[in-house]
DNA sequence: TCGTTATATTGTAATATTGCAATATCAATA
DNA sequence: TATTGATATTGCAATATTACAATATAACGA
């Protein structure tokens, strides 16, 4: 074994994790702080602010596009990417159920 | 390599992945959401709730813990585990961020 | 004390991730 | 069309994660 038994979880347990998997690397965090920080598309110098090489930055980029928290758009020799705010919309309701949750209870126990 | 360079990201960054990748596995979603539904805390019974050997979730239970996502006290035999706001409140702060920059560019580009 | 119950740890195999050099692709331009 | 510049893909080595059987630990009751 190994392999995570993502087929034991419901659809959207899975769709979470990967989306949190996702940001769960340092680089990647960084790509979106850099992409919320320009205030507009970055067309082609996220490479030059990371300190990886090309590829390993091409790599996390087309991670966070599968995970759908980044779009990248053709901007004739470069690429446009910036923020998809649905992949952000997810996430972000999950951790609104969690406060919800978190609120209504206040500390009924440990 | 193959090793994440952690030390060529800030602090910051590296605890908003560590938590993130914590959440990264649909196990680990499954846990927070069974705590959440339950609304106390759990003495004993995760392990029967999920589809995964005892080990395995003892294992997904620690990195929760040292996330600091889930805190775990001693209920005699038995270990009663609950959420811990304090590490929600550190990714909420980020997807607020997150939210406030997306409200304030409103798709000006892409 | 001895067994029972609940959980953690260890060891290990299978698989996934990370990082990068080398190379490929592909559009714009000289 | 050959070159350049920007990005993607491939291949591979190093490392990390996932899962679980076996075993350890530790508290409780008989």
């Amino acid at each position: 074994m190994g392999a995570s038994k993502t087929e034991s979880f419901t659809i959207e347990q899975n769709e979470l994790a990967t989306l949190a998997k996702a940001l769960g690397h340092p680089a990647r965090i960084a790509i979106i702080e850099y992409l919320l920080k320009v205030q507009t598309c970055i067309c082609g110098d996220i490479v030059m602010e990371l300190p990886l090489a090309q590829p390993t930055v091409s790599q996390h980029l087309k991670e966070l596009k599968n995970a759908g928290l980044i779009k990248g758009s053709f901007e004739g020799t470069s690429i446009c990417y910036c923020i998809n705010e649905e992949g952000f919309e997810k996430i972000k309701s999950f951790f609104q159920r969690i406060t919800q949750h978190l609120d209504q209870k206040k500390n009924n126990c440990c």
